[in-house]
DNA sequence: TGGACGATTGACT
DNA sequence: GTCAATCGTCCAT
């Protein structure tokens, strides 16, 4: 297994903040992350989407790490995780956040011509759009250089802020969001916070 | 089989 | 600042 590989079976509050400058590349759109969140298994955080275990949903969560798992909500919306931990734990990496770096014709073609570049993929939903992914994205291997989406190891960037997670409504105090200071592409209100 | 609830966004006051 | 849109998922009937 790769750097990548070794790096996502820490434990996810390790993984999430490495994952900061690294870049998602895939359907012709590359993202610099500036802002993720890390989201543990079954049992162990009861606002992750595995909690109370594998469902046809979540199932890609609970394989190996590296995958994609994507997910609809709010009757429009998808959202983007990196799965992490051992086959048979299901913690992962939400994207909520970055900075296009390659691709921006397409990546505003998908958003909208109008939207404003750092808004392009500011906020997890507008991350996944930017970069096409929709139900069809689900369980993809990041890791494979033939994928149609794949996430690259990017030089760790020096310091990041981290505070509560964002649009929840159980464990709302664990600090669990991960964000570059002074990155105008970091979504929510308290993105200049320490 | 029904209904409550979203890991959100954009439009509007 | 407030709030509706919109529908898949999940669990309780």
């Amino acid at each position: 297994m790769g750097e990548l590989g070794d790096l996502l079976i820490l434990p996810v509050e390790q993984v999430a903040p490495r994952l900061l400058g690294s870049i998602l590349r895939g359907n012709g759109v590359g993202v610099r992350l500036t802002e993720v969140e890390a989201y543990s298994g079954q049992g162990l955080d009861a606002a992750s989407h595995a909690h109370r275990g594998p469902t046809p949903r979540t199932e890609i969560m609970f394989g190996p790490p590296g995958r994609l798992y994507v997910y609809f909500t709010y009757g429009m919306h998808w959202c983007a995780n990196v799965v992490c931990g051992a086959a048979g734990t299901a913690s992962a990496v939400l994207v909520r956040a970055g900075e296009v770096v390659d691709g921006v014709d397409l990546a505003r073609r998908r958003r909208g011509e109008s939207v404003p570049p750092k808004d392009l993929a500011r906020g997890p939903a507008r991350l996944a759009k930017c970069l096409g992914l929709d139900r069809d994205a689900n369980g993809l291997d990041l890791l494979d250089p033939e994928s149609p989406v794949r996430l690259e190891l990017g030089r760790q960037p020096d310091g990041h802020r981290a505070g509560p997670r964002i649009g929840i409504t159980k464990e709302v105090e664990r600090p669990w969001r991960f964000w570059l200071a002074d990155e105008p592409t970091v979504s929510g209100k308290l993105s200049g916070r320490r």
